[in-house]
DNA sequence: ATGAAAGTTTAGCCTCTGCTAAATTTGAAT
DNA sequence: ATTCAAATTTAGCAGAGGCTAAACTTTCAT
C-alpha cells in the first residue's frame, strides 16, 4: 500500500476510535441522570443509596459522581438531602430514555431474549449514532406486532 | 412498590451496569490485539507508531499499554523492535475480527451508511453478547444479497 | 562512515472511576 | 427527649488510560 493510502486509512480508523472514546466520556453522566429520573418517577424522590444499589457501586462513588454532575449543571442537591435533576438534567434523561427504549425494543424485535436485551442495550445505547437509531426505528416500524 | 420487588429490580439493573463495566475493562485489549493483527497482515510487521496513528493516541500511551498486554500474555516484544502477538493474542484477534465483521455487516444490512457502520460498530462490538451476535447472524442470513 | 530522521522509551504529570474505613447527619422509635 | 439505625459525606488509596517533553536507539541517505 502506498504512503498516501496508508495515511488515509489511519485517519479513517482513528476517527472511529476517537468517537468510541468520546462516547465513553459521556456515558456515565447519561446513565446517572436516566437512573435518577427513573427513581424519582417511581418513588417520588431519589436518594444516593438507591442510585448506588442500582448501579452496583459504593455509596462513596455515587457521592463523588454527583458532585461532578452538579458541576455539569445536571443535578442539584443540598447536603444530606435527596437528589434532584435540573431542567437540563431532565432533558438529558428524557433523550436517554427514548434512545435506550428504542435500542432495547429493537433487540427484542430482532429475536433476543428479554434479559439479554436489557443487559446488552445498557452498553450499546451509548454507541448508537442518530443514523443507526433511525435505522432501528424503521426496523421496529416494519417488524412490530 | 413493596420492599422485596424493589430489591429484585435493583439486582437486575445493577447486573446490567456491571456487565457494561466489565465489557469496558476488556475493550481496549481487544482493540489493540485486533489492530496489531490487521497491521501485521497488511504490512508484514507492526510498529508502535502504526498502532498509535490508527488509534489516534500518543506513542507513549501505546508503549504503556503494550507493556500491560505483554503482562497479560497477548503480545511479545524486544526493546526498540516491532510488536508481535502470542498464540493467545492471535486467537483473541481472530475472535474479535469475526465479531466485529458481523456487527458491521449487520449495520450495513440494516440500512446504515458505510462510514456510520464503520464508526458505530467500533464501539457496539464490545457490548454484543453471544445471543445477540447469533440474532444478528440470523438477520444477515435472511437479508443478505 | 556518519549525520539526520524516524521510531521508541522514560519520566512525570493529569483526570476519571472505582474502593474502604471513619466521621457526620438525619429521622424514627421508644 | 434520647437513642440508635440508616443515610451521607469525607479522607485517603489505587489502577486505567490519557498527555508532553526529553532521552535514547535504529535506520537510511549521503
Ligand atoms: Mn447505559
Ligand atoms: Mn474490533
Ligand atoms: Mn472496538
Ligand atoms: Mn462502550
Amino acid at each position: 500500500m502506498p504512503g498516501k493510502a496508508r495515511t488515509t486509512k489511519a485517519k479513517l480508523q482513528s476517527a472511529a476510535f476517537r468517537r468510541t472514546r468520546s462516547d465513553h466520556s459521556k456515558e456515565l453522566a447519561a446513565d446517572y441522570v436516566e437512573l435518577i429520573a427513573d427513581i424519582i418517577d417511581e418513588r417520588g424522590t431519589a436518594r444516593g443509596t438507591d442510585v448506588a444499589l442500582r448501579l452496583g457501586v459504593a455509596n462513596a462513588t455515587v457521592v463523588k459522581m454527583l458532585k461532578r454532575l452538579t458541576d455539569m449543571g445536571l443535578v442539584t442537591q443540598e447536603p444530606y438531602r435527596p437528589i434532584d435533576l435540573t431542567g437540563e438534567g431532565w432533558l438529558m434523561a428524557e433523550t436517554g430514555r427514548k434512545k435506550h427504549q428504542i435500542v432495547e425494543r429493537f433487540l427484542l424485535a430482532l429475536g433476543v431474549g428479554e434479559e439479554t436485551a436489557r443487559i446488552d442495550s445498557e452498553g450499546i445505547e451509548h454507541h448508537v449514532s442518530d443514523e443507526t437509531l433511525k435505522a432501528m426505528g424503521r426496523f421496529l416500524a416494519r417488524n412490530s406486532s
